[in-house]
RNA sequence: GAGCCGUUAGCUCAGUCGGUAGAGCAUCUGACUUUUAAUCAGAGGGUCGGCAGUUCGAACCUGCCACGGCUCACCA
């Protein structure tokens, strides 16, 4: 214990001895520190004086200065800071004391009058001094606030009391998330689900699971990988809409973007294609992106970005044609394909297929190269087990992926419905798996079975949220939306 | 998984050629009735991430370990 902590428990017991309890009870303000200023900062110094206005605020003080019998302090709250300007002519002997031993964290509550300093600044000054709760660690300095990045991870609470930015981040997301919602609920009528996260086997993408113990069925199960199986599944029961917002796991590598636990957005309407899910996705973004900027502008970490144009949309081929000039339109058989692979430096492994190239190539020669908002579509049938085939071209899907800045942002397709076209498809991914792909799914037989019911044609569409905040709110790193970032332990 | 960088007071950071540890904020004492990174005077506070090694002597050099960051690879 270092001797500021020392010092703050001395504080405490004095607190005690003066019949003060230090971890107080109940308190009830009237105002926050954002609405005061809203409300009355137009005013002037003698309008205020004038008024009268009294106000109760309670907060962490967060900065202290002050002179022998006068003090200030700028009080925090849920909603921002207001200065608190102390006289110990007007509150007092006592309450003066407990203002002057209180320290920077502790949480106090003032009732006062609302006034303006010569400075102009709005401040309260209090006639009453309740001591709300004591802090028993210092907080981080004042002036550069939390730096270390493994300390504002790993103690995300004085993260927030001490960068705003970060604060005022999560507050964002929140937002975003509500707006995204609002969306889906109000304009187009879907309903929100919630499906297992404990799944008995790990499908709707490829990625390695996590994998858990249920003692008393005595089973092995796997955190969500996905959330579209069983969204899939309620299509089939009929529910026409539906929406899920959910934690997803995945036991893969972390980086800037990936964390174990992510939250994704999926969504599957009835008789929709994924044309009209593109449509979807830019009512989604736009309305997410207005929390952050009402006319839809937004720069992310030094480039523009305008998501009220219409997003670009352009056929992966074309795309790859129009970057490297190479043309997989021609129907290439998988050794003519690993040809042109080894021509363009672009590696492949033994399992892969014309398709797997045709989006090696993507990702290598077009993928960093998308600045606007752009939807990439008819993905290669090997890669997406689970989209319609193109009526007019088999080799390809209805899928599409939105691309910003180089990054993904959603994946969507119209749905595969046929129970039978489905089946093969999960077949051929348990024979990758074979082949050496550890991500490549199993088969999901109660799910061919939910489709032999019958599944209306569908389109689907999945957003990763933690990308989106981060694009939205200029966040370099995943970690910077997550409270809470996964961390290996410290000990 | 690889490479590079970092870890020094509660926080933000310096630390020269290897010679026994520094600043600002914070804390403590005192002064001060409109400050806002308050000011002024004084004081206390360190397992220099950990363990070994080299050396008369290590925050500094070497090795190993821990944690983190960045880049790359992996990952639709």
């Amino acid at each position: 214990m270092n001797d500021q902590m020392r010092v703050r428990r001395e504080k405490m017991n004095d607190l005690l001895a003066e019949g003060i309890d230090p971890f107080g009870h109940e308190f009830k303000p009237t105002a926050l520190a954002a609405e005061l200023d809203q409300k009355y900062d137009q005013f002037s110094k003698d309008e205020l004086e004038n008024k009268h206005i009294e106000v109760t605020v309670a907060g962490r003080m967060i900065a202290k200065r002050g002179s022998g019998k006068v003090g200030f302090a700028d009080l925090l709250d849920r909603s921002g800071k207001i200065q608190i300007y102390v006289r110990k002519d007007v509150v007092g002997e006592q309450a003066y004391h407990i203002f002057k031993r209180a320290d920077i964290g502790d949480f106090l509550g003032f009732t006062g009058e609302v006034i303006k300093t010569d400075m102009g600044q709005l401040t309260i000054r209090p006639t009453k001094v309740t001591f709300l709760s004591k802090a028993l660690r210092p907080l981080p300095e004042k002036y550069h606030g939390l730096q270390n990045k493994e300390q504002k991870y790993r103690q995300r609470y004085l993260d927030l009391i001490s960068n705003r930015t970060s604060f005022d981040r999560f507050q964002q997301r929140a937002q975003i998330i509500k707006a995204v919602r609002s969306y889906l609920d109000n304009d187009l009528d879907f309903t929100e689900v919630e499906t297992p996260v404990l799944h008995s086997s790990a499908g709707g993408a490829s990625a390695r699971p996590f994998i858990t113990h249920h003692n008393a069925l005595d089973i092995d199960l796997y955190l969500r990988i996905a959330l579209e199986l069983h969204l899939k599944r309620l299509i089939v029961g009929g529910m026409g809409r539906v929406y899920e917002i959910g934690r997803v796991f995945r036991n893969e590598g972390m980086d800037k973007e990936h964390n174990p636990e992510f939250t994704e957005l999926e969504s599957y309407a009835a008789y929709y294609d994924f044309y009209d899910v593109m449509d979807e996705t830019e009512g989604i973004f736009r309305s997410a992106a207005k929390v952050v900027s009402p006319d839809l502008k937004i720069e992310y970490q030094g480039q523009p970005v305008d998501l009220g144009q219409p997003f670009k949309r352009i056929h992966m081929v074309d795309a790859i044609k129009e970057k490297t000039g190479v043309d997989f339109w021609p129907k290439l058989s998988t050794e003519q394909a690993r040809q042109l692979a080894d021509q363009h430096q672009v590696s492949y492994e033994n399992y892969w297929q014309t398709g797997h190239i045709i989006n090696a190539f993507f990702e290598k020669f077009v993928e960093p190269t998308i600045k606007d908002p752009t939807f990439v579509y008819g993905h290669p049938i090997e890669i997406s087990p689970l989209a319609k085939k193109n009526a007019d071209d088999a080799r390809f899907t209805d899928r599409f992926e939105l691309y910003i800045l180089g990054n993904e942002y959603a994946n969507a397709f119209s749905e595969l419905n046929d129970p039978i076209d489905q089946r093969q498809r999960f077949e051929a991914q348990a024979q990758e798996r074979v082949d050496g792909n550890e991500e490549a799914q199993g088969i999901d037989d109660d799910y061919v079975k939910a489709l032999e019911y019958g599944m209306p044609p569908t389109g689907g569409l999945g957003i990763g949220i933690d990308r989106l905040v981060m694009l939205l709110t200029d966040a370099p790193s995943i970690r910077d939306v997550l409270l809470f970032p996964t961390m290996r332990p410290e000990d």
